[in-house]
DNA sequence: GGGTAATGTGGAA
DNA sequence: TCCACCTTACCCA
């Protein structure tokens, strides 16, 4: 269930509680056993976060690539010598914190070739100082598919999932279904600094909370999973853009752009 | 207790 | 476009 946050969360985390000494890494379900043997007792050298992918990189070359997918869970232990449950594929212990995985979709020990082939294939990420939005301007002027399915592509922008999609895209005014060539250049700046302040706010709250004043998680959006929109209170249409599920308020998001200014 | 969607992605058809 | 896969949560009976 994790989106670019939670993967930059634990990156600044392990930054924070590992990095620079020795960790224990182990697999108490097994099936990354090998692959922990490989690292087990290397000194961690950085941790870091790239979309939805993290990796840390060990002494001798040696790098850790996780991607969480789906089901993929990261939870930090306070107590390192406490037992990780057992189905926990992989546990990255120091001496003041742990730091257990459970269902990954991806858990693979490589060298920094295998760092390079990740960042690779990944557009620029909201969350790195690093991240080029012109980049993502260009390539939205490029594509004619709309751009709630363009979020989504990680080649085109990495670490957005399906809630950041709907929640910064509901925050602009701009409807999923809009071609992505058709945004304006004012539109798009928009998008991308919502994008990278909802992001970042999530990285410091450990979930994706983009409407104030929401008590129970469930009211903390928009328009996600919301039957009503949090801002006009109208209906929230949902369809199926990108292959996944899109929601969006058809009034707060209109469809259609603004007609053109200029017309022969 | 079963069925299935889910904050994801890659590969086959 | 469909399916498989990682696991959990929630729906239904």
């Amino acid at each position: 269930m994790a989106e670019g946050h939670l993967l930059h969360r634990a990156a600044r985390d392990m930054t924070a509680l590992l990095v620079g000494a020795p960790v224990r890494v182990t697999s108490p379900q097994g099936r990354f056993a090998a692959g922990a043997a490989e690292v087990d007792g290397r000194s961690l050298d950085a941790a870091e976060a790239w979309g939805k992918h993290l990796l840390l990189a060990f002494d001798a070359g040696r790098v850790v690539h996780l991607h969480l997918g789906l089901a993929g869970t990261i939870a930090r232990v306070s107590s390192p010598d406490a037992p990780p449950r057992p189905q926990a594929r992989a546990r990255f212990a120091g001496d003041r914190a742990a730091f257990d995985v459970y269902a990954p979709a991806t858990c693979e020990v490589g060298d920094r070739a295998l760092r390079d082939r990740v960042v690779a294939r990944l557009g620029p990420d909201p969350l790195r100082p690093d991240a080029d939005p012109e980049r993502v301007w260009a390539g939205l002027r490029g594509r004619a598919d709309p751009v709630g399915a363009a979020l989504l592509d990680q080649a085109l922008v990495s670490g957005v999932g399906n809630v950041f999609r709907a929640e910064a895209l509901h925050l602009v005014g701009v409807h999923p279904a809009r071609p992505s060539r058709d945004l304006t250049r004012a539109e798009f700046e928009a998008l991308w600094a919502t994008l990278a302040r909802v992001m970042r706010q999530a990285v410091e709250d450990g979930r994706i909370a983009t409407r104030p004043g929401g008590r129970r998680p469930s009211e903390a959006r928009w328009v996600y999973k919301q039957g009503r929109c949090g801002r006009c209170g109208g209906g929230v249409e949902e369809a199926v853009i990108g292959g996944r599920t899109s929601y969006a308020c058809p009034r707060c998001q209109p469809r259609r752009q603004a007609a053109p200014l200029v017309r022969s």
